[in-house]
DNA sequence: TTGACATGAAACCAAAAGGTTTTATATAAT
DNA sequence: ATTATATAAAACCTTTTGGTTTCATGTCAA
């Protein structure tokens, strides 16, 4: 197995507004906690946990250098994201999504709204 | 102003992995709430907290018909998210990610990590 | 060598998340 | 009419999340 702690994954790791700034910033060049907290009006711990999150989604990494611990950004994990995302695309690339659905609903091209009697139990 | 309460996006309803699957499910079908509890080890109750969420990052919607509530798929919000991916995926799609924040980091061109006096304060 | 700086780590806290059980109500079926 | 079904709504509970403050430690600069 990993010697990483796989605690948290891509998905939750996204989910939250500042880790999302945090990894635009990250984007930009790669910074320090400080120089990331600078951003956020939040405390240095807050800023340093959001960092873990990423980090245990290797979304992140940090090296320390000197009395600083340089992050920098991972992008590779949003590929799964990107993987996941596709499946659904073809829900609303084709604009056929909702007759498609009609369609695949055997012996109903009514409504869209599957009659009780089609449904099993 | 929308109508809708907007209180969860589409970022946070996908964190969750029983609501990932409630939209692979969707996706195949609309299905009432007791179809969906069926396929997991939790309670309706749960199950409808879940859709509510899903629903207020309208990725679904529920229509009552008879005395079942049936819900569908409405895949559009995910475009967010993948507007949000295309920007990082330059920096994994040209393998040059790393050599290019090298390059953009000006008088550093030695090891990635930016020198101290190099980063502003 | 003495501060100042950058981070780490721990204890704590309030609110949100994810679940449960219970009670109520509308519809369908017998 | 009565019973079974499908959902709604509310109260409650536990764990996680997102934040804080405080204290300790290593490193750089004067």
């Amino acid at each position: 197995m990993s010697a990483l702690a796989h605690k948290h994954d891509v998905f939750q790791a996204i989910a939250d507004p500042t880790r999302r700034e945090v990894l635009r910033l990250l984007a930009e060049k790669e910074r320090p906690i400080s120089e990331i907290t600078a951003h956020f009006p939040m405390s240095r711990t807050a800023i340093a946990k959001h960092l873990q999150v990423l980090s245990e989604a290797e979304l992140v990494s940090g090296q320390k250098v000197g009395r600083e611990k340089i992050y920098r950004l991972h992008p590779e994990p949003l590929t799964e994201l990107k993987q996941w995302l596709s499946f659904y695309e073809k829900f609303w690339e084709n604009k056929l999504s909702i007759l498609k659905n009609i369609v695949e609903s055997p012996g109903d091209h009514s409504i869209g709204i599957i009659k009780q009697e089609d449904r099993q139990k």
